[in-house]
DNA sequence: TTATACTCTACTATATTAATAGAAATTGTA
DNA sequence: TACAATTTCTATTAATATAGTAGAGTATAA
């Protein structure tokens, strides 16, 4: 797994949108807030928006805002979406199908392994959990 | 932590190497036999070299063999070395030094307990314990 | 002396990443 | 109805990383 500059920036982004769940916020506030290029940010949120995690209003009013509630989107749900599998190596995928490579077949358990304790973290953490975190952690400093 | 092609083709010949302890392998026997271009492990092995993993003799009966016994040398040093940090995002490693993004704070702890996860596999391995499992596994088909 | 092997520097092709550009469609409101 | 603010869509681009390839040079055992 290697979140890029795409992956945070939608990590970043379902965050804001759920701790102003019920909000809707437009592409560029969303992007001033989080400091993300305008134009990169609204083609993240397409895709977001095409695969259902978010939904978005158009004209005067418009913005974009979540399709469901914070609680029943789990980190890892986006982080796969926008950066692909959590496997530390492509081939792992397939489940090694038709590996007959012995010096691979070695590394493989351990790949399995490492996949599976970080499934085991981005699985289990809602967009809620978060948004929680975060008002515990009270920066009141910042403007949410 | 991502593992490249030219990661994976540094943990096989590391193996190799570790398998075939107390030999000289060539960059021709070892491409050949793990199925690696010349001139790419060629490399490799060059930086390897530089770093102090494996050293080499020239010459008619020239090749590569292990520096250090397979036992002082763990997963974790390859993978660093050659894919670099185990980090999922990069921002990560200077520790968030000067971190005014209350975003991305909160990733933050996520992102700090992956990689202690998974470094607690890869710096606990040593490639003495992999050929071992290697030899335990008695793939008498393949041609060690 | 020669065959075999490592050494070194440079080059290249492709894919991925991180944007940027601009025109079109929608919608609330004055 | 006009218009301003907003999303929608398609294309293009620049920079970097990845995965090699090429070729000339150096060392060494037999």
């Amino acid at each position: 797994m290697r979140i890029t500059y795409k992956g945070d920036y939608a990590l970043k982004t379902i965050l804001k949108l759920s701790i102003n769940y019920g909000k809707v916020l437009s592409i560029h506030k969303l992007a001033k807030d989080l400091d993300i290029p305008v134009k990169f940010l609204e083609q993240i949120l397409l895709e977001l928006k095409r695969v259902g995690f978010v939904k978005s209003r158009r004209g005067k009013v418009g913005g974009y805002f979540l399709a469901r509630h914070p609680s029943k989107i789990m980190l890892g749900e986006i982080i796969r979406f926008v950066d692909g599998p959590i496997e530390p190596i492509a081939c792992i995928n397939d489940n090694y199908r038709g590996c007959n490579d012995m010096y691979r077949c070695i590394f493989r358990d351990l790949w399995k392994k490492i996949t599976e304790q970080t499934s085991k973290i981005v699985d289990n953490i809602s967009f809620e959990d978060l948004r929680r975190r975060f008002t515990d952690k009270k920066f009141l400093a910042y403007t949410i």
